[in-house]
This record gives structure tokens, C-alpha cells and sequence, in this order.
DNA sequence: TCGATTAATGTCAACGTTGACATTCTCTCT
DNA sequence: AGAGAGAATGTCAACGTTGACATTAATCGA
């Protein structure tokens, strides 16, 4: 997930120490940018009113060709462009973008969501602005409230604080909420997350099919929702086939614990050590794998999240289109957008497993 | 670099085919959002102008204690928030939003670039918005023309478009526009770019020092800026050692053509196949290690760019790290924007030979 | 031929904010 | 006590755009 490349300290550019740049504050822009050609500019060369100017750049209103040609040519000469912050405020601060506020940009996982979301989007013509709040909860309403005074059309975001309800006066307001990969916490909003419990169910019912029953679950770290629902998922699953104390073969890290391979470890040393292990997440899943290196064709190993190369290990995984995510998400504010009324919507996105053998190691027969 | 998952039909939202939204038309926005609260809103409540709550808001002007209070408690009552839109507009269309327009979302490379742009800009309370063209060139220009409608403060861009002199008019009036990764056409423009030539070179300097001669360099597909640099190292460093004609060893892959594995099979069926091979970017190092399966520690290989796993399977590469082309890119965007004069910068991120085996192999002794 | 329709254009105000400037009032200093 | 300084607040206009409405001229149907 990290570059580990130690970057010399050459540079071409001067250190220089930059002045952080107030918010609109306009003095520090450092010497005056050009003025931009208004439509006033463009009517006054054209010789009519900044009205025909406007309805020409529209295509509204009803302009004369000549008029028309003559503005256009005027506009080229001054290299107009219309004010989409002017145009904004004049329907009332309705922009065309949608944030999408994250913890850590750096995990890829969350860029395939934004580039789910990005293309969902253009096609009605929005952008998207991308905001990180560098996994600091305390700093999520904060950049939430930023986006909102630039007047965010919707805001699409993967939750990281504790509590959401400082939004809910904007969803009142009618600014589309929607989150992704985890619902909010302590307000009742849209939100689009994975199939996590019926993935982790389905990935250990085909090892109890396989005749598995010690099957252990390791999470790291765990404590999202999401590892919540994929732990309830793989107890249900186990509780079908009459397993109900899973208890013994749930491993689920704290930050600073054991790590996942170390949990193996302590795992594979029981009396009756687990048959099969289902990993909860991608780091647990590299822990796994690290830690099973010494026990080929042993233990049957299913991983939720696919990750690269698993294809040609043979690792078997519960994997998901995270595009998908995004896509449903912006497709779901677009939507309310357009009708904002009507019951919180919860979308599930499919997830399924991947055999690629780890996971379909049959149990030792109990002889 | 795509995920493979067939994701089943399942939906849980209705497949309602939303209708495009068109920008600014506010009629179709569906039933009308709730009006916020605004300067003068509040300013009736507490008792006082709007200019008053302006300079609470802006705590510049001087209030007295009571008057804040009575302000502030206003302000909350009615979730007055203030609006972006307006503020910018009254300072000259002035914004705080910085866009970063890529080919290809879903490329991590460009993530990484993003995540080194987001974090640079938001240390001066700037926000990034990113656009894609998906590899058209011929949107760029347009995807280019919406984002400076929105006046966005500054432009960042790999280019993608055989010509970036559109922008020429926006340069003059004060934008920064700074390429990435690769410099504009018939523009002159600021750029970040890495050290393609100096990386490469010093690859194949390592190789010819280890008694290497015969040294292949495959590229796939070749074409873009970058390539071309990196080839022009290649044949440098040859040089450098007396070896001159370069053009058999060379093989600049186009779309369509062979694919690089293919490329490694016709170096190694020559009379005298080459003893090393250097590939000019990711796609054609995977093409080169698959085609090397069967050749173990025989030939040498160093690739461009360094890609996850390339540690466990040890194969030495050409590392950078891509934030740093993002940090240095918002960073040179910032220092545009306090001080727009001066000539076109022209930065280069360095590069390093990160040295894991593959790239060690010494050359076979000629007897 | 005349009122009615339509096309082409213009005027005005407002979106929400804040800089420039004005006003009022209270101190302070001599 | 009067002048001057400063604090606290207000008024006004403008940022660039466009919807609502007004105006004028040209076209049409009976």
C-alpha cells in the first residue's frame, strides 16, 4: 500500500516556505490576475445588451443568426467564458459538484470507489471534488462543513468519525447524504455498502460443505461495521451446520495486538487446531498467508478482498466490484437529487466468492 | 489493474434511468431544497445589518462581545452556514478549488498523484476536484473548458491531447497550469516530471558496470513522452560504454503489435541474445518476468516502476514515488499562485535503482 | 387594414457577500 | 471643554449572471 521508495533530496524547485493561502481572502493572490471578459464586455463589443450575450451563450431565447455570429465572434475575441460561480448563485447556489469525503486517500481501494463515483457522475454532468480527512475523525465535520459552504451538490462519504448527526440539518435541507461502505452512525441517511454478512456466510458454507468445522475468523484490525457483519455472517454460517461456540476460533485484533500471523500461530498451536481460516479484511488476509507459508495444503484459507496476485497464488477470496460501490452511490444521489423525498435507501452491492483452491482444501477426514 | 468480478444482477435500488441532469437549469432539479438561512437572515434575528454578521463571521471588523453572542447564537438557530459561492464571486471569482484532470481514474498510479495533490493543497485550504477524460483525447479540451468555468484556482493535468495550446489564453490570464508526469504540447508550461533519462541510465549503468553489454530494452507500448526519455537513457548509457548501435536490442511496442512477452521470445532466439533486459514501463515488466519463467537466473532484468510483490519476487526496478509528483506539482501550482511571474518551471522527482536480485545477475563470463 | 401574434431585444432586480466609506458614540488627552 | 482617536455599527454598491417583464418591430389572419 506504500511506496517504499526513499526519495534523494534532490530538488530543482526551491524550498521555498509557502504562506498558507486564506480562503478568499483575495489580498494574498499575490499580484492581480488578468480581469476576465463579462458578458457586459462581450454585449458592449458586439454592441447589445448583456441579456442577448447570455442568451446566446444559452441557447435560450430567441437571438437573430447575425446577432448571434456577431456576439460569438465577440466572445472569441475576448475569450469569454461564462461564471459558473455567477450562474450558481443565481439559481439559487445549485451547483454541479458532489464531494466525496474520505479517511485515507492513499488506500486503493477507496480511489476504484472515487473512480466508480467520477464516472457515474459525468454523465449528468457533475464533478467531483475529493477530500480526505487523513483517517482523523475529529476532522471529518470540519472538512464536511468546507464542502458545504462551496455548496455541494450531494455529499457522497465513508464515515470515520463516531457520529454523523451533525449533518442532519442538511439532510433537512435536502442535500443528498450518501455513505458508502459503512452506514452513518447515529442518523438515518442512504447508505451503499458491501454484502459483508451473506459474503463471509457463503465463502464458510462452501467449507462446511467441504466437511470443515473447526473454521477460524481472523479480523485485523477489527471494529468497523463492516468486520462486524462479516463476523455475524461467519457465525450464521457455522450455526447452520450446528456449531454455535465460536468463540475459541475468533480472533479479532485490537491496533497494537497480536499481529494476524501471529494469531495463527496461536491458533494452529490448540489441541485441535482449526481446519479452515477465514480472513476479515486484506491485512489480515497477508497475515494469513504469511503465517500458513510453513503449512502448505493444510489449512484451507478463504480471504475477504481480493487483492493482486491472489490469482496466481490460488488464493481463494470473497471479492466485489469496488467501482461498483462508488457507482451505486452517485447513481443513488443523482436519483435523489431528483426526487428527495421518500425512505432511506440501503444498497447492497454483490459480493462472491472466488475459488482458486486455497479455500477448497477438503477437511481431513476424521478417520 | 481491473477487478474481475462478475458481479450478479442483483439490485436492491430500481433501475430507474435517471435523466441527465443539465447544469445550472434548476428547473429540474426536483422538488425545491429548502432555502438557507442567509447573512441578512440572521442579522434580522439578532437584531443588526448583515454587514455586522459578516464581520462575526469573518472576525475581522471589530463587534462587540454581546453583539457576537447575540450573533452567533442567531447564526446556530437558524444552521446558518456561509455560502462559498457568493463570497468568491464578490472577490473576483477567486476560488479555493484546485483540478486535477487525468486519462484514466482507475490507474493507481494517478491515485497516488492525487493523494500527494490533496494533501499539498489542503495544507493552504485548497480543495482538489478531480475530472477524467478516460483516455480521450479529444475530451480533454472540454473537460478542461468546464473546469475553468467553474473558475477553478488552478490546473493540474497529465496531458493526454497531441496539443495543450488551447491554453495559452487561460496561462495569460493567471492560471497556473502545470502538467504532470508529462510536459505539454505547443504550450509552454510549467511540468513535473521524473528523471525517465537518469533513472534508466543509471539502471543500465549498474548493468554495463556488471559486465553487461548486450542489453534489451522493451517498452510497451512505446509512444508517449516518458518512453522516449526512457529509451534516450538506455541508448545514453550504452554509449557511455562504447556500444553505439542499440536498434537490434530495442523493441518500442505499439498497440496491436507484439506484446512484450512475445518481444522477450524473439530476443532470446537471436544468435547472440542479450544478456540483460530493461523494460521502459509496468506493462512491459510483466510481460518480460512472465516470459522469463523459464529462463531462472539467466538473464538480468531491471524494470521501470516499482509494483507490489516486485519485493518478494525479487526483481530490481526503477523507484520513485508518485505522491511526491503530486506533492511537487500543487506545491508549484500554490507558488504560481502567489507570485505568477517568472519563467516555466520545469521539476523532475528523482528516481533510484532499488536493487533486489533481478538486476544483479553479473553478465556470463565470455570464455 | 387593423388588432393579434411572434421575434428580437432591452431593462431591472436579485442571488449572498463584503470592501469602501459614513456615521454615531464613548473615551482620552491637553 | 474641545479636539482627536478609536470602537461599534450601518449604508451602499458591486461581483456576473439570468428570470420576469417590458418594449419595439415585423408578420399574419380575417
Amino acid at each position: 500500500m506504500y511506496c517504499d521508495c526513499v526519495i534523494k533530496p534532490t530538488v530543482s524547485l526551491d524550498e521555498q516556505v509557502v504562506a498558507p493561502i486564506e480562503p478568499m481572502s483575495g489580498a494574498d493572490a499575490g499580484p492581480a490576475t488578468q480581469p476576465r471578459a463579462t458578458l457586459a464586455d462581450v454585449g458592449k463589443l458586439a454592441g447589445v445588451s448583456p441579456k442577448t450575450v447570455s442568451r446566446v451563450m444559452l441557447e435560450n431565447g430567441a437571438v437573430s443568426a447575425e446577432t448571434k455570429e456577431r456576439v460569438m465572434a465577440a466572445a472569441r475575441a475576448l475569450r469569454f467564458r461564462p461564471n459558473n460561480l455567477a450562474r450558481s448563485l443565481r439559481h439559487g447556489s445549485v451547483t454541479t459538484t458532489v464531494a466525496f469525503v474520505i479517511g485515507d486517500l492513499t488506500n486503493p481501494f477507496y480511489f476504484l470507489v472515487a473512480a466508480g463515483i467520477e464516472r457515474e457522475l459525468a454523465k449528468h454532468g457533475l464533478m467531483m471534488i475529493l477530500a480526505a480527512t487523513d483517517d482523523d475523525p475529529g476532522s471529518e465535520a470540519r472538512v464536511v462543513e468546507t464542502l458545504l459552504k462551496q455548496r455541494v451538490r450531494a455529499l457522497l462519504m465513508v464515515p470515520i468519525a463516531s457520529d454523523q448527526s451533525y449533518l442532519e440539518g442538511e439532510r433537512q435541507l435536502g442535500t443528498p447524504v450518501i455513505f458508502i461502505d459503512r452506514p452513518a452512525k447515529n442518523l438515518v441517511a442512504d447508505s451503499v455498502v458491501l454484502q459483508n454478512f451473506e459474503g463471509t456466510a457463503d465463502a464458510v458454507r462452501a467449507l462446511t460443505a467441504a466437511g470443515h468445522r473447526r473454521i477460524a475468523f481472523i479480523c485485523s484490525p477489527a471494529g468497523l461495521y463492516t468486520h462486524q457483519q462479516r463476523l455475524a455472517g461467519y457465525r450464521q454460517a457455522l450455526r447452520e451446520v450446528g456449531v454455535t461456540d465460536t468463540a475459541p476460533w475468533e480472533r479479532l485484533e485490537e491496533v497494537g495486538g497480536p499481529s494476524a500471523a501471529e494469531s495463527v500461530e496461536s491458533l494452529l498451536a490448540m489441541d485441535e487446531p482449526p481446519t479452515a481460516i477465514v480472513a476479515g479484511n486484506n491485512k489480515a488476509s497477508s497475515g494469513v498467508i504469511h503465517a500458513l507459508r510453513g503449512h502448505p495444503d493444510e489449512i484451507a484459507f478463504v480471504g475477504f478482498d481480493d487483492f493482486e496476485l491472489a490469482d496466481a497464488a490460488g488464493i481463494s477470496v470473497i471479492a466485489y466490484d469496488p467501482a461498483e460501490l462508488g457507482r451505486r452511490a452517485a447513481r443513488l444521489a443523482v436519483s435523489r437529487l431528483q426526487d428527495p423525498i421518500g425512505p432511506p435507501q440501503h444498497v447492497e452491492i454483490p459480493t462472491h466468492l472466488i475459488a482458486r483452491g486455497s479455500g477448497e482444501i477438503p477437511a481431513p477426514s476424521v478417520g
